[in-house]
DNA sequence: ATTTACCGTGCTT
DNA sequence: AAGCACGGTAAAT
């Protein structure tokens, strides 16, 4: 999967930029994928246009299914053991340190888990383990960045951007394969 | 069982 | 430009 990263804060990312979004089924809910001439920018799960542009400030939304169909099959098609085989480039827009979490995630192989205090050891940032929730957090395209897979140390309990049930039911899935 | 310290981000002032 | 609230974990009280 070819991965871009791009270096912008939250407030800064949406300028310049056109997204092209629609709403699609996935086997845990809806999932709204947003594509911009890159490729493949932002992933939510049950959520609307709203969540969308909340996240994107200053770019323009354009609504179009039948451009953002194709990619979605193929999220739905390829998921959870085969992401990784994407072939619509998936484009991270972060801060260097968002980037530095996301790529570690993608690290992460189908079906395991991993802890935010890990991440933060891997990336070199031992103490951050608070930013590390937080940029977890932030990832842009759930799902095929595995945020999901993070779990608190003390196991069990689950926070989740999306709602619990979504990430519990993507575990499930991802476990099953 | 509660409190403290640690870090990066985004929102509010 | 400065302050505040978040979020996960280990260590100290």
């Amino acid at each position: 999967m070819k991965v871009i990263t791009r270096t912008a804060s939250k407030t800064l990312r949406g300028r310049h930029l056109t997204l092209v979004w629609g709403i699609h089924d996935f086997p845990v809910g809806k999932i709204l994928v947003a594509l911009s001439a890159e490729g493949l920018c932002w992933l939510g799960i049950n959520c609307d246009r709203a969540a969308l542009a909340k996240n994107w400030p200053g770019a323009e939304l354009v609504e179009d299914a039948n451009v953002t169909k194709k990619a979605a099959a193929e999220i739905a098609k390829l998921w959870p053991a085969k992401l990784d085989k994407l072939s619509v480039p998936l484009v991270l827009y972060g801060t260097p340190f968002q980037l530095k979490v996301w790529k570690e995630l993608l690290k992460i192989k189908s079906g395991s888990l991993t802890t935010y205090a890990a991440v933060a050891k891997k990336i070199g940032e031992p103490k951050a383990v608070r930013a590390v929730g937080s940029a977890v957090g932030k990832n842009t395209v759930s799902i095929v960045v595995p945020c999901h897979r993070v779990v608190n140390k003390d196991s069990g309990r689950v926070n989740y951007g999306w709602g619990p049930a979504v990430k519990l039911a993507l575990l499930k899935g991802e476990k099953a394969a």
